[in-house]
DNA sequence: CTGTATCCCGTACGATACTG
DNA sequence: CAGTATCGTACGGGATACAG
């Protein structure tokens, strides 16, 4: 990991860098923490598919949220770049939230961890190593 | 790939699983949780590609650490089945860290959370929306 | 209906000291 | 070297009340 030297991009197009376990975890920090939130997922589940929901169909897809942690959530993955906020300007007031084109692109991935998960439960149970041991 | 409808689950054979967004959310949930720890992400790139090292050179490889909190989330991960923990009984003691396969399986599903998140850098800033937009 | 504004609490994490 | 034990704190999140 000697680097004295800059390799500034001379690479053709796109490809992003070299990554050192220090940089790659904390770009994956990064994101994670973007889905962290306690009612995130959830939300993006009811999102998933091009659904479109208004405030008060999210508050009941999602009983037990509070009006405030779900509007701070949204504001959050707003903010991201996850989840769109439709306005209308009505009276009584109307606001849709649909997922933009790269929260949507997110589920494959979430479907990915949910296959790695999968996987371990047919594993299996691993041991105290001392040692030497056979074990994988 | 730019699925609009994507289902999130498959039905075909033997997969037991009916993902409504409330199961699916709470499966992912409980995926991330593993993930989420402060040092869990530096310890996994650390140990990505089979590295095998011991706790003292985890504390080097990751200065910010405390032994507390090292020892915390390696203990945690060992007990979700990703790192795999190795006594060599001796004096002075030594104990060595690895990624079990199903640990280092995680490796393709974080590098497509970096690819997800890298598309975003791309993509124009999406503005206010009242009612009626062309965004997408 | 769609939000704000307060107050409160548990816990995840940090700092530090000690031990086999 | 590889851990425990203890204490203190910041902050994410819940409950509730209020507002445009």
């Amino acid at each position: 990991m000697t680097r004295t030297h800059e390799k500034v991009s001379y690479a053709p197009e796109g490809k992003p860098a070299e990554l050192t376990p220090i940089s790659a975890a904390a770009r994956v920090e990064k994101i994670l923490k973007m889905l962290e939130g306690r009612w995130k997922l959830s939300i993006l589940f009811q999102l998933f598919g091009g659904k479109v929901l208004r405030f008060s169909e999210l508050e009941r897809a999602i009983p037990a949220v509070s009006q405030k942690m779900l509007i701070q959530q949204l504001r959050q993955m707003e903010a991201d770049g996850m989840v769109r906020r439709v306005i209308y300007p009505e009276v009584p007031p109307k606001v849709e939230y649909t997922l933009t084109r790269w929260g949507q692109a997110l589920c494959p991935t979430l479907d990915s961890l949910l296959k790695w998960a999968a996987v371990r439960d047919e594993l299996p149970v691993p041991a105290e190593s001392v040692a030497d041991d056979a074990g994988l």
